[in-house]
RNA sequence: GCCUGAGUGGCGGAAUAGGUAGACGCACAGGACUUAAAAUCCUGCGAGAAUUAACCCUCGUGUCGGUUCAAGUCCGACCUUAGGCACCA
């Protein structure tokens, strides 16, 4: 066929030669920049999932270059990290010499696949030019306010002697040597993150992300709006307050929980209960986060012996301490309101505390004029044969379960097990529990009435069958049967009867909305109207008030490791904490000769004794150097602002630079970092926006997420599976061209796909077809007439395709047209152009090279195809007949033919004819240019 | 448990606004070319019943219900699966 290894290689020389796609800063075309995450050089070279987002964003990059605008489209290296400092401590290789080679082999590589990046905007997070701004820009975070040293706890391997992150904690073992990890106190430098929750969900107003990855970032914030509540503890001066999200269900609080660190529990904490609450205490400390929060699904706790007392009705309930309460959330301490929260609900039973519904679910729909009264719905259930009792009313209302009205002077239990009695004679039954009332509205046939009931359900067992004679109304016609869970699931449509029945199945709190009940002045209303009222008596009475809370805490910004940016700050006994002076900056990363951290866990820093002592820039003194370095994600918060203005030496980007590109248009990356990366890369831009130092207050607007390319076993590509597919090894088999069509064939760009070879040499043959087109050359000026209709429509389409990301469909429309030029004789240079131009985005070396061969400019410098809509308009259109809603034929219409004429075409059809027989055409609607539907009886 | 996707032939996947489900590709089968193979080209290809054949008919987009003249698409409940988060009061 030809040589694809040698015409790649040709043009990948002659782009890098000519600087073909390098971005002009200030050019007067519309700037457009089209960003893809640059990747973190690992020892294992570039993975086919790298492939297809740099392809898609090669794609959008050149077609938006051929449509006129000045395209920045820039890579670079995000290469501090654990990796290289594990593989440095394992092979005692300085990790900037390990980074420098991966950054060689992926370069080699990049090349080889002929992404259009511009590569004199090349930088790596770990050059000192680079980190220099990202040293600096913490100066300004700490000279604002906004950094500050905390003490938290870390992961800590006793054995290892090293801080872990949470992935390499997973489970609670060293991922490394198996050891139990433990909780160990640390001061760490942080940044206040949490101020900015706000503004960060505000700020997603003004982007243009994937609603998904915007909802992504809204949960981790996680706010949520709720109340405050004062509790004063019984027979003493002292108070906490607990933050609820539902003020509403206050009346059902039957007990508090304060978090086992909470700073009352050893005050309030009577004499007899001290013993029980330490030895509480102690155990919780021993467990770490992860078995706190994974492990923990039953409930444990302790009481008190104090009381609060509820502000709302004066009644006192019991304080227990329980470490499902986080210290670090809210306030610390919770209301509990176990008929409406499932946690508490878990705790109340497994303790036998009081369960106080407040609230019932309303079932039907409410209408005026009703008729109140109480009524039952009872359950009886045969475990003996795994059924359970129902009434089938038939015409009369469908099956149901018992149920009844409740007379005066009689209780709703006693009510259920009479109607049990009356209506199915069986009378030998044991209750197993109460159910939650539910508000119910319905009408009644029989009695032609509206009724509103509060119905209280009860799920009784069947002891044994002994069954008396029913006691039966006379116009009480139906039949007793038991049936199972199937049927039941099947048949039970009434809305009252369907929930109690999950009641029955599913005891638990009832969270959702519904009717207030036994609470006073909020008796009657719903869960939003309710907040509301409970907030102002709230507010009226002095206990308590509205309240926001965010998840979302302040980012941790130290690293116990030595492969990270250098923290700028050193610590003097007599000023504290001081910022090196920005002119020191960059404070360079020193060689070390060893890489594993100390026996206290600090980073390896700390043992240059050289490197850490120094002077205080405030008096002069003895100082030392913060020896912890700065998280990965530092480097990739700004890297995009970076690449506007990647040379500059007197500022992180000049603000002329960053006015003119504006924004990043168009920014792709795995799914995987949608929340934490974007929601640290747009806190950074916002803190930077806040102090005057970038032109808006986002800078991203367009973000999607692509798919994961797995092995051709479904699975996640790994060596230890033994499916990795190396994209070296397919460029040269089968040429970067037919990689790069390939990966985008394969499937949905945004969801992931298996990789298979076969579909690999499906693309193959296709690439080779374009190729063999130049063989049906004639020497026809223009457009061949028959193809016009078809090389519109592909243009209008793959152009739509290319905006919205549908790679997959963009390929089919250029086989299809493919096919379509194999079907005429020959085709002129002007119909082969315009495929080499469309398919260029994704497979530019073999067109640009099938475009010289024609004599023609370059497709690079040449501009995107127009598609002229006056040749789409087609003038015949083939649609189908329905009758009675299935397809049963076909006619030919003229666009524009009038509706009688067409309904006629569509009543003579034969086979529409035939399947009219015996009938009587009720309706004939002709929907414009789709579908002709007939509907007979 | 919660959040977010996804579920369509043997396979990857199409179906822009509810309007002829299965585009395009792969695999497979038959044929042409060839001494032969590869490559290429042609034909077929959801399941089923029936038929010399064509038309045609029934079923069919995870399951069960609903809305509609019409549902892969909208609504409700559920199942399976992938990813994210972990008791967030």
């Amino acid at each position: 066929m030809y040589n694809f290894t040698k015409v790649e290689k040709k043009w990948q020389k002659y782009w890098e030669e000519n600087k073909t796609f390098n971005a002009v800063n200030g050019s007067e075309k519309e700037p457009y920049y089209v960003l893809v995450e640059f990747p973190y050089p690992s020892g294992s070279g570039l993975h086919v999932g790298h492939v297809r987002s740099y392809t898609a964003q090669d794609a959008l990059a050149r077609v938006k270059r051929m449509q006129g605008y000045n395209v920045l489209f820039p890579m670079g290296w995000d290469a501090f990290g654990a990796p290289a400092e594990q593989y440095a401590i394992a092979n005692h290789i300085h990790p900037k010499d390990a980074v420098k080679e991966n950054i060689k082999t992926f370069k080699k590589q990049m090349l080889s696949l002929g992404f259009s990046f511009d590569w004199d905007r090349e930088f790596s997070t770990t050059d000192p030019e680079y980190y220099k701004w990202t040293q600096w820009q913490f100066l300004q975070f700490y000279k604002h306010g906004m950094a500050y040293k905390a003490k938290t706890f870390v992961n800590w391997c006793p054995k290892c002697l090293s801080v872990l992150s949470n992935e390499d904690a997973a489970g609670g073992v060293c991922e490394r040597c198996g050891t139990k990890v433990m909780q160990k106190e640390k001061e760490q430098w942080m940044l206040r993150m949490s101020d900015y929750a706000e503004d960060l969900i505000k700020g997603l107003d003004d982007t243009n992300f994937a609603d998904r990855v915007k909802l992504g970032q809204i949960n981790w914030i996680g706010k949520s709006i709720g109340a405050e509540v004062v509790f004063k503890i019984d027979g003493s001066d002292k108070e906490f307050t607990v933050f609820t999200t539902r003020c509403d269900t206050l009346f059902g609080a039957t007990y508090c929980v304060l978090a086992p660190e909470h700073e009352l529990v050893d005050v309030i904490t009577t004499k007899e209960h001290k013993e029980e609450v330490e030895n509480y205490k102690q155990e919780c400390m021993l467990k770490n986060d992860l078995e706190r929060t994974e492990l923990n699904k039953d409930k444990t706790g302790v009481f008190t012996g104090a009381y609060a007392i509820n502000p709302v009705n004066g009644k006192k309930i019991p304080i227990y301490i329980s470490d499902y309460v986080l210290v670090s959330y809210g306030t610390g301490a919770i209301m509990a309101v176990p008929a409406h929260d499932e946690r508490d609900y878990d705790f109340a039973k497994k303790y036998n505390i009081p369960i106080i519904q407040v609230l019932e679910e309303e079932t039907g729909k409410p209408v005026e004029n009703e008729f109140k009264k109480d009524s039952i719905v009872a359950i009886l259930y045969d475990e003996k044969n795994d059924k359970y009792l129902t009434i089938n009313w038939h015409n009369m209302g469908g099956r149901l379960f018992v149920g009844g009205t409740i007379k005066e002077d009689e209780t709703a239990l006693d009510c259920a097990i009479r109607e049990i009695k009356e209506e199915t004679g069986y009378s030998n039954i044991e209750l197993v529990m109460e159910l939650p009332k539910i508000n119910h509205h319905y009408y009644a046939y029989n009695k032609d009435k509206y009724f509103n009931i509060e119905s209280t359900g009860f799920l009784f067992k069947l002891l044994d069958d002994k069954r008396e004679c029913q006691i039966l109304d006379d116009d009480e016609e139906f039949d007793v049967e038991w049936v199972d869970e199937k049927t039941i699931n099947n048949e039970v449509s009434d809305a009252l009867h369907k929930k109690t029945y999950e009641y029955a199945k599913k005891p638990g709190a009832m969270v959702g909305d519904g009717i207030h009940i036994n609470s006073e002045f909020l008796n009657g209303l719903h869960k939003e109207e309710a907040i509301d009222k409970m907030l102002e008596f709230l507010e009226d009475n002095k206990c308590g008030r509205k309240k926001v809370n965010y998840k979302m805490r302040d980012w941790i910004f130290s690293r116990q490791r030595f492969w990270g940016e250098p923290i700028p700050m050193v610590y003097c006994e007599k000023c504290g904490w001081q910022p090196i002076p920005e002119s020191e900056l960059p404070l360079v990363l020193p060689d070390v000769a060893e890489y594993e951290p100390t026996d206290n866990g600090e980073s390896p820093l700390a043992k240059i004794t050289d490197w850490v002592n120094t002077t205080c820039p405030k008096c002069g003194g003895k100082a030392r150097r913060e020896t912890d370095t700065m998280p990965n994600w530092a480097g990739s918060s700004w890297y995009f602002l970076r690449y506007m203005d990647p040379h500059n030496d007197k500022e992180f980007a000049s603000m002329e630079a960053m006015k003119y590109w504006k924004r990043v248009d168009w920014y792709n990356g795995g799914m995987e970092h949608t929340a934490r990366h974007l929601l640290y890369a747009r806190f950074w831009v916002q803190f930077l926006y806040n102090i005057g130092l970038v032109p808006s207050k986002e800078m991203i607007w367009t973000r999607v997420s692509h798919g994961m390319v797995l092995g051709s076993d479904n699975q996640k590509m790994s060596k230890s599976k033994g499916n990795v597919i190396n994209p070296d090894d397919i460029v040269s088999d089968y040429g970067a061209d037919v990689l790069r069509v390939y990966e985008m064939f394969m499937g949905d760009y945004t969801q992931d796909a298996p990789w298979s070879t076969d579909s690999l040499k499906g693309c193959k043959r296709f690439i080779d077809r374009v190729y063999r087109l130049k063989n049906k050359l004639n020497n026809n000026e223009g457009y061949t007439s028959k193809l016009e209709v078809i090389q519109n429509k592909t243009i209008k389409g793959v152009t739509y395709d290319l905006e919205r990301m549908g790679y997959n469909t963009y390929i089919s429309k250029l086989m299809i047209l493919t096919n379509a030029y194999e079907e005429v004789d020959s085709i002129s240079k002007d119909d082969y152009r315009l495929l080499l131009i469309l398919l260029n985005p994704v497979a530019p070396h073999i067109t640009e090279e099938l475009n010289e061969e024609m004599g023609y400019d370059l497709i690079s410098s040449c501009s995107w195809p127009v598609s002229d809509d006056s040749k789409l308009v087609e003038n015949e259109k083939e649609i189908a007949v329905q009758v009675n809603g299935k397809v049963r034929g076909t006619i030919n219409i003229k666009i524009g033919e009038d509706e009688d004429s067409i309904k006629n075409k569509a009543l003579s059809c034969e086979n529409v004819k035939r399947h009219l027989e015996g009938l009587t055409v009720v309706k004939v609607m002709v929907i414009k240019n789709k579908i002709v539907t007939i509907v007979a009886k």
